[in-house]
RNA sequence: GGAGAAAUCGCCUAGCUGGUCGAGGGCGCAUGAUUGGAAAUCAUGUAAACGUGAAAGCGUUUCGAGGGUUCGAAUCCCUCUUUCUCCGCCA
């Protein structure tokens, strides 16, 4: 979301940035949020004066009153009364006009970094670095879901039966291992100097509505029914929401918080053989790290939490490389994000296992995230990115770690939260 | 879950028989005076958002959130949220 002021005074730059996003049909928009503005700001001024005048004369009645001049009171309050009625009719235009914009302002989509390529959808994002050789052994890598079979450890009919599709029952080492993962990752980013969170797991209606669009409500939350609760789809939604409305004092900054959290999803919409097993799936479980800095301080921490991530991968032996959102792919709050991408030796390929966001301002602005500086008060910078996602994870991890005889190997890091296991062995 | 009390400007607190209250006091903070320098003392200032203006300023809105009564609400009424105390229940 950006500020009204910057696209009252720059309309060329607004329509600039969204022709980089090749999103046309909002270039309209601008004129009319430009025009819509104006009318607010002569109904505010309209408002305010009437609203002067009314407070000025009600300060009358009470010295009348107080001076027991009962009648000239009435006479006043009457002045009054026409006064509240041309306000009303006037003052109903303000809500609505400053409604309006808001509508609008939330889909005109954040100016994006002058590095970001340009580019219409995903397919013209662009690899920046690999990291690690993305090798294809001289065996045959099996699909994962038959990886786990052979650990016993994965039961996904029972959680068809009980849940339905997209759920799944992790057990034994491969459930360990899952576990492990995410206490490996948590330890991490303590060590890396971020403080540990475990948030709420449910979030109201507020908040979420505050920190997603209506279409990504729709698509991804679930509901408690009969509670004004909502199952979070990532941390960064509770993360983020404990942020909405408040201030952070400027030397307490930058924030940098490591969240745990299990994430639920409806992922409405069809879904390719890749994404199943537990590529997609309704329930999964999700390290975090967000960040809240001061804006000169945002692209130097886009870059440290994009290396965090690829750090922790090659600490797992999974070859990675980072691909940069180009500006037809990037979300409309983001200025900047960048995929880390994990080798698969099956498919040959590299599929996204994180990404890192830097926000700029945009979601400050749009929750009211704001910092009280020495000289004066000013919005935040937010970032976020994946530290790791298991499930999903897991089908990375096995993959790259799988040994001819079927075995899994354990990379040392991992081997304190795995017992001090070396390897795991399958039961066939 | 039940009963009661409460939520005010960074913090503590006054106001809550409706008008002179955007709001008094203390602490903190800032500037100045005093001092060799500091402490102490004294003086002055000290919320945010929006609009307007070159600026000083002026105007509007905001006393947990939302709605209502009223010419006028921090103050009265309703709903919600949160906190505290007591009771109940439970990992």
């Amino acid at each position: 979301m950006l500020d009204i002021k910057f696209v009252r005074s720059n309309p060329e730059a607004v329509k600039e940035n969204i022709k980089k996003k090749f999103q046309d049909e909002k270039l309209p928009l601008v004129d009319k949020v430009i025009e819509l503005d104006a009318q607010y700001r002569e109904a505010k001024a309209n408002g305010d004066t009437l609203r002067a005048k009314r407070n000025s004369v009600s300060k009358q009645i009470g010295a009348l009153m107080a001076q027991g001049k009962k009648d000239e009171a009435e006479q006043v309050k009457k002045e009054v009364a026409e006064i509240a009625g041309e306000l009303e009719r006037l003052s109903a235009l303000e809500p609505e006009l400053e409604a309006k914009i808001r509508e609008i302002m939330l889909v005109i989509p954040n100016i994006i970094d002058p590095s970001v390529p340009i580019g219409k959808d995903d397919s013209e994002n662009v690899e920046i670095e690999k990291f690690g050789e993305p090798v294809v052994p001289d065996f045959e890598i099996p699909y994962h879901v038959d990886i786990m079979e052979s650990f016993n450890g994965i039961d996904l009919d029972s959680a068809r039966k009980t849940s339905g599709n997209g759920f799944y029952y992790l057990c034994g080492d491969i459930a360990r291992l899952h576990s492990s993962i995410l206490s490996y990752a948590r330890d991490f980013m303590i060590d890396r100097g971020f403080t540990y969170y475990v948030p709420p797991f449910m979030i109201r209606s507020s908040v979420v509505t505050g920190v997603m669009s209506f279409a990504e409500m729709e698509n991804m939350m679930y509901k408690i029914e009969g509670e004004d609760l909502y199952l979070i789809g990532t941390s960064e939604h509770s993360m983020i929401g404990k942020f909405i409305d408040s201030f952070t004092d400027e030397d307490k900054l930058p924030l940098t918080l490591t969240s745990y959290s299990p994430c639920f999803r409806k992922e409405v919409g069809a879904h390719g053989i890749e994404e199943r097993g537990v590529y997609r799936i309704h329930q999964f479980e999700k390290q975090e790290m967000v960040v809240v800095c001061k804006p000169e301080d945002s692209p130097m921490w886009f870059d440290r939490l994009w290396k965090n991530s690829v750090d922790f991968f090659r600490s797992l032996n999974i070859p990675v490389r980072t691909l940069e959102c180009c500006s037809g792919d990037l979300a409309d709050l983001k200025v900047k994000s960048l995929d880390v991408e994990a080798w698969s030796p099956r498919q040959k390929k590299y599929f996204e296992v994180g990404s890192c966001s830097n926000l700029g301002d945009a979601q400050a602005r749009r929750l009211n995230i704001k910092i009280r500086g020495k000289d004066g008060n000013y919005l935040a910078h937010t970032l976020n990115n994946t530290v790791v996602a298991p499930p999903r994870m897991l089908i990375a991890f096995l993959e790259n770690n799988l040994q001819k005889d079927g075995s899994v190997r354990i990379p040392e890091p991992l081997r304190p939260y795995m017992g001090g296991k070396e390897v795991i062995k399958t039961n066939r």
